[in-house]
DNA sequence: AAAGATTGAGTTGTCAATCTTA
DNA sequence: TAAGATTGACAACTCAATCTTT
């Protein structure tokens, strides 16, 4: 795991518990393996839109602002990115009848369709990179990461 | 581990070799615990900004496409990153005299300071964060975004 | 008033096209 | 022509202000 990459730099390569927690999680991110533009044939979807269409493929009759929190995002963002799912037909929203103050969301037969294939596409690209990792490796990401939500979740529920 | 947070949800949970990864990083990074704004008293400055200004710390007159290059940050970007860093009159930009293509960045007087002050402030900020995780989770973290950030650079490289 | 949703303005990125210098 | 930098158009966020219901 020596100098695999001459750009990947100064990151990868031991000096670890630094300030460069960022900017590493910063670069895999913008890296593009796990990030943006799903295709799957005809279908585009960015990343934030194909979670939204697997949580709704879950629980139908979502409230807008449920689904807002689940994925980690601002009921502002959610609003136009629905809007967008529904202008593709993807996603219907009613008010509820009960309390005219949320708006139910449920997939659309199409919706459903994307869904699945949109989901599956996701699922493919996500298990061939977690395939490069050795069990090892998987293990430790998963501890890793878990453990980091863990201590970002508390520090953000306390002394900001 | 069980289930410190509510709204943390599915994720945190077990789970993992799922779709979930780019939800776990996208919340990562959005949550606040890694991102943006750092204000050392009067001092503000984005996380890129701040990650600049620890490169310009480093090394003087760095070629303003190599500061992209270290930051994983497209050449436009990072033009008008810069931009706002010579606004402030932290970072002076000259044009190489041996090859005027080249802009060549060092940091003012004052851009020291500031990147010392702000660069402390963010090392504060991830020590407290990482101070939260026991010594295995760090070098689980350690080993886990490891092997992720080489995965992803490989998949970069050869078959996209 | 307060909860839910929307709208407007600003930030930080991207990619593609252009300008400048060699 | 090609390398480096800039500019313009767009995407996906955020936060703050507003509109709508209760």
């Amino acid at each position: 795991v020596a100098g695999r990459r001459e750009h990947v730099e100064p990151l990868a390569d031991g000096a670890f518990p630094d300030d460069v927690l960022s900017a590493l999680l910063g670069r895999l991110v913008r890296s593009g393996g796990l990030r943006e533009a799903h295709d799957h044939a005809d279908l585009h979807a960015s990343l934030s839109e194909t979670l939204a269409l697997r949580h709704l493929l879950g629980s139908s009759d979502l409230a807008q602002g449920e689904l807002a929190e689940c994925l980690g995002l601002e009921k502002s963002t959610v609003s136009r990115l629905v809007a967008g799912l529904e202008r593709r037909g993807w996603v219907s929203r009613r008010r509820d009848p009960e309390n005219r103050r949320f708006i139910r969301l449920s997939l659309t037969i199409a919706g459903e369709e994307a869904a699945r294939r949109i989901g599956a596409h996701l699922h493919e690209q996500h298990q061939a990179l977690l395939d490069g990792l050795t069990p090892d490796e998987l293990r430790a990401l998963t501890v890793g990461l878990t453990a980091l939500a863990r201590v970002i979740a508390d520090g953000h529920r306390s002394g900001e």
